[in-house]
DNA sequence: TCACGTATTCGTACTTTGTACGAGATGTTG
DNA sequence: CAACATCTCGTACAAAGTACGAATACGTGA
């Protein structure tokens, strides 16, 4: 009775790996827990994988598959605005991702890919080897801050953010920080205010 | 013989903290390691401190004493640009701060007079509550983004990096990538490049 | 059908981390 | 000197990554 062999494989692999990690947290996402939703023992693992850091690695790399590259029939600012909107719209499915992206050398291809498609659409455009690295550079610093602030941040609108704002509120004193009461109070709080929002009024 | 007895405080602690995280990076910070700049065994420190995370919360509340709150005899405008190159110099001094910072909930009572002072600047130079918002959201993200890549750079500049790029390049294929080997090759490597020259650009 | 080599799975155990618990040591006060 | 408070630390446990090699399952030719 082989009663479906699971053919695990590294694909495998990573499809619960990005599973697991947007619903516990990058924190919570262990070895032992991944295993356990592949119902398998955490050293089967390693015989798809080398080693958990590898595992982030392809995560990484699965993120930024999903973030279109600039299209070429657009001009350079419109082919890189969709692929900044894309990009963000990535990092908010994976709320984990942002710090990872960051932070790793070493890029897979996939990656690479993504880089030489920015730096080519931005060259097309005309742009200075100068400009061209400080677009890149501002632009990203700005789309990873924002999904990273975002991500952390334990409520990003709606019903929960109103609870959570009047504890904050709750807790200090409002004398002492006037504006920051003010702001909570009489916008926070304000229905439709989403922190989200800011994002495409950033992006000029 | 007492022979100068430690006087051991949270303050010392959060010294020898800071001073630790910066020489060896937040992932290598440990209550062990911590423990042992300190010249005490590891226990020694939980009865200064309750926990891990509170040394975090005291590091991050050093970081934000050390970023200028904006002047209040300046325009709006002048007066942000002031708070955020401070701020940047902060986060350069502690490259472990920046992902701390934005990750942590429940703020001190410094975070939240610094993020007061910053509302109030905002608003005494008229802008809207939503103005308000998207500025600072905008900004902070930039600032953070920013810092965080930079400290998670192999190398921001100088020798090192034009070994390093040298490594890199040397990995992929050039003709498979071809701009961004261009880019390294033509730009980056360029005597004075650094990638922190983009960050006042980008201010703008 | 059976034996054997390969591919896959896992049991055990070691290291590193945070920290709970309570014992010892030291200093202070009556 | 005795009693108490303060400070230090020894021991130990749980959770994590993963090295090592044994156990199992599977495919193939005799």
């Amino acid at each position: 009775m082989s009663a479906a062999r699971s053919p695990l494989t590294s694909e495998r692999v990573l499809d619960a790996a990005l599973t697991l990690a947007d619903s516990i947290g990058l924190e919570a996402f262990t070895i032992r827990r991944l295993a356990a939703a592949l119902d398998v023992k955490p050293m089967t693992i390693y015989h798809y994988v080398p080693s958990k850091d590898a595992i982030l690695h392809g995560m990484v790399e699965r993120v930024f598959a999903d973030i279109d590259l600039p299209p070429d029939h657009l001009p350079w600012a419109e082919a890189m605005r969709v692929r900044c909107i894309s990009a963000r719209h990535a990092l908010n499915q994976h709320p984990w991702a942002a710090p990872l992206m960051e932070s790793r050398t070493s890029p897979g291809p996939i990656s690479l890919r993504h880089h030489e498609a920015v730096l080519a659409c931005l060259r097309r455009g005309g742009l200075s080897w100068q400009l061209t690295a400080h677009a890149y550079a501002i632009l990203d610093s700005y789309i990873f801050g924002f999904a990273f602030e975002e991500a952390n941040l334990p409520a990003t609108g709606g019903d929960a953010m109103i609870e959570l704002a009047q504890e904050i509120t709750a807790a200090f004193d409002p004398a002492e920080y006037p504006t920051l009461t003010a702001f909570t109070t009489e916008y926070v709080l304000t229905p439709g205010y989403s922190f989200g929002n800011s994002f495409e009024y950033g992006l000029n």
